[in-house]
RNA sequence: GGGGCAAUAGCUCAGCUGGAUAGAGCAUCGGAUUUCUAAUCCGAGGGUCGGGGGUUCAAGUCCCUCUUGCCCUACCA
């Protein structure tokens, strides 16, 4: 059930081997190590981790022992080691003796006591403080992007992920409420990919059933041509409205129920005005993914399994899962307190399929098709029980199938309400629009862009409100706890200040105009002219950045975006602070490089975890 | 009826799976700009972590119970 979890144990276990051997620090001068040594302190964390269980093992503590790191309170230190504690209650010792007798070995250890200094405080706590001249070594080593990624690709490497995130409906526009799957699934599949997983993105649209009826006889009586093709979903939206007002006439109830048996028996006529719906629809869908920048690799949606359901049913049935019960299919699950009564339904007492029959269609096309190791799906949390039921009986069918199960995770979250704490809605009462929305901020974004800066041309201000604009929505979506409700408000998610995207956009952007004033012999060779971190700011700022790595893994761990979000906005702080009490353009060469170097830093640490969420930087604002 | 999720500063939210004096942002108040983008920074006030029990060196975090709210609970997706 939390395939994300067990990967990093095994990541941590390898660590912990090769912790014993790989110890050559090759101390070049001034606090420099060459990089190969660098590697191996990526992650921090973890091997202190590592150096912290040698240590035990050496002082005799038994192999129960674990180090929990932790980020320390700064007063104290950047990481804390707690395992004394619960060691020595478990074993009836004096947990600061425990923790005396690991701060010996610990000390012993020239390279670690290199790096870092060591201390030990309250009833067993252990801490580590860096030294600037391991900072800047660190700092040193891991220069961009790239570098970071190839230190964090071994954590899903040679997996495959379909992720199956967005799903709208077709022949509709997308609202508020479908923000959040398309959102933190792009984000999920850049994180994914960032760390060396091979991923498939997916839109399971619903593109089959039953409104397509009341649609057809609306579209064959009442289309207007030109504002289809103007804005094919609003128009489509209007026909299936239109189709389902004139329904409450019995007559025209029976012409669309026709429609709709002969679009289910797929005659030729049906199939094709399917066809124009169905490409119109994906069509204005991809404008908003495009403004997003999303891409999908396949628009895998229902109808695609409407001949795969047949399988499913066969497969269930033969191996026994699936049982008849007031004249529908389903299955149950004895061994679950709630779904030993709580059916899943797969096939209606009319016959016809449902979303738990593609659902368990969709499972299969991806192991077979995909060879996927792991599917995540994204959607609400109201599906919960579905999903859950959905994971148990395919376990069970692929077993019994001699099938090999993939990773599955359902990535849920809540809902968006209104400043009343109620679901949120337009005056009229309908959803808001997605479109809406963006351009609404948009608008704003430009406003404001305006008034602070006047001097940039007009098509620059509308590029850099398009981007803030669009972004800041992403972000106030993306720095929420997934699994929560959170409260809509225009002003929060147009403010300028706080945890926002344009906050984040204008450190990134601050740093590039320093950038802009000097020549490129003054930015080159920063890591040889640049001495160790002195300022507390310095110190604090190097710090941050080389926490990036830590908050990556537990993002991606518990696929929660905002994670890394409340991290980047503590990383922008602390650059925003460094930035007003350290003056970067100085005469003395070597503090000048040095506080190059964190500017430096830092924007490749910003540019890497915005990426990570779909959000681009701005040279300037 | 059964189950799930939530309740943390005036407001909106974090709190890394039990660790040191519970943190941010907004709002309020007070400072900082001859200075690299002030869309910024520094500081202050503001808390019975819904109530009550329990577990232990240590509980916002775990167990029980109560209150309140949202959601799920057989043929929607």
């Amino acid at each position: 059930m939390r395939p994300w979890k067990t990967r990093v144990n095994a990541d941590r276990f390898q660590l912990q081997l090769s912790g014993k051997i790989l110890f050559e620090a090759c101390s070049l001068g001034r606090g420099r190590f060459c990089s190969r040594s660098m590697q191996d302190w990526f992650d921090v964390a973890k091997k202190i981790d590592s150096l912290v269980l040698e240590a035990a093992a050496s002082a005799g503590l038994e192999n129960s022992f674990s180090s929990e790191i932790r980020p320390a309170d700064p007063r104290f230190g950047d990481l804390q080691a707690n395992g004394a504690l619960p060691y020595a209650k478990r074993n009836k010792n004096n947990p600061r003796q425990i923790a005396q007798s690991l701060v010996e070995k610990l000390e012993a250890n020239p390279n670690l006591t290199e790096h870092a200094d060591i201390s030990i405080a309250g009833p067993g706590f252990i801490n580590f403080k860096f030294k600037p001249s391991f900072q800047l070594a660190w700092l040193s080593a891991f220069r961009d992007r790239e570098s970071f990624k190839s230190a964090a690709k071994a954590l899903h490497a040679g997996e495959k992920v379909v992720v199956d995130y967005g799903s709208p409906n077709t022949a509709k526009q997308m609202h508020v409420g479908h923000i959040r799957s398309i959102v933190i699934g792009e984000a999920i599949c850049r994180l994914l990919e960032f760390c060396g997983a091979e991923v498939v993105r997916d839109n399971h649209i619903g593109d089959w059933g039953t409104p397509y009826g009341k649609l057809f006889y609306a579209y064959k009586r009442h289309l207007d041509a030109k504002a289809l093709e103007r804005d094919p979903l609003e128009e489509l939206e209007r026909l299936y409205k239109l189709g389902s007002k004139l329904a409450d006439d019995a007559a025209v109830l029976e012409e669309c129920r026709q429609e709709l048996v002969d679009l289910q028996a797929g005659k030729p006529e049906s199939m094709a005005l399917w066809e124009t719906v169905n490409k119109l629809s994906i069509q204005g869908l991809e404008t908003i993914y495009k403004e997003l920048d999303v891409h999908y690799d396949c628009y895998l949606g229902e109808s695609f399994y409407r001949d795969k359901v047949e399988q499913v049913y066969q497969e269930l049935k033969d191996n026994g899962l699936s049982e008849e019960s007031k004249g529908a299919v389903v299955v149950f699950h004895p061994e679950h307190p709630r779904f030993k009564e709580q059916p899943f339904i797969i096939r209606k007492s009319d016959g016809a399929s449902n979303y738990a029959t593609t659902d368990l269609a969709t499972m299969l096309y991806r192991n077979e098709h995909f060879k996927a190791t792991s599917i995540v799906i994204v959607t609400d949390d109201r599906q919960k029980d579905h999903f859950e039921q959905l994971d148990l009986t395919t376990k069970k069918w692929f077993e019994k199938t001699r099938r090999q199960m993939p990773k599955f995770s359902h990535v849920m979250f809540g809902k968006i309400n209104g400043e009343d704490g109620k679901v949120i809605k337009s005056r009229s009462g309908d959803p808001i629009r997605l479109r809406q929305l963006i351009d609404e901020a948009v608008e704003r974004a430009a406003k404001i862009v305006r008034e602070k800066n006047a001097t940039l041309p007009e098509d620059e201000i509308k590029h850099i409100a398009e981007v803030i604009g669009v972004n800041a929505i992403k972000y106030a979506d993306l720095s929420q706890n997934r699994t929560s409700d959170y409260i809509f408000t225009w002003e929060k998610l147009l403010s300028f200040e706080g945890n926002t995207a344009p906050y984040l956009l204008y450190a990134a952007a601050r740093i590039q105009s320093i950038f802009r004033k000097l020549d490129t012999d003054q930015l080159a060779d920063l890591e040889s002219k640049a001495t160790p971190f002195e300022t507390p700011e310095e110190i604090a700022l190097a710090n941050k950045i080389i926490a990036f790595v830590g908050v990556l893994q537990s993002t991606i761990e518990q696929l929660r975006p905002h994670l890394l979000c409340t991290y980047l906005f503590e990383l922008a702080g602390a650059y925003s602070s460094f930035y007003s009490a350290n003056k970067v353009i100085v005469s003395e060469s070597d503090v000048q490089a040095r506080r190059l170097l964190l500017c430096q830093r830092t924007l490749v640490a910003l540019q890497s975890g915005l990426g990570l969420l779909g959000i681009p930087t701005l040279q300037r604002m």
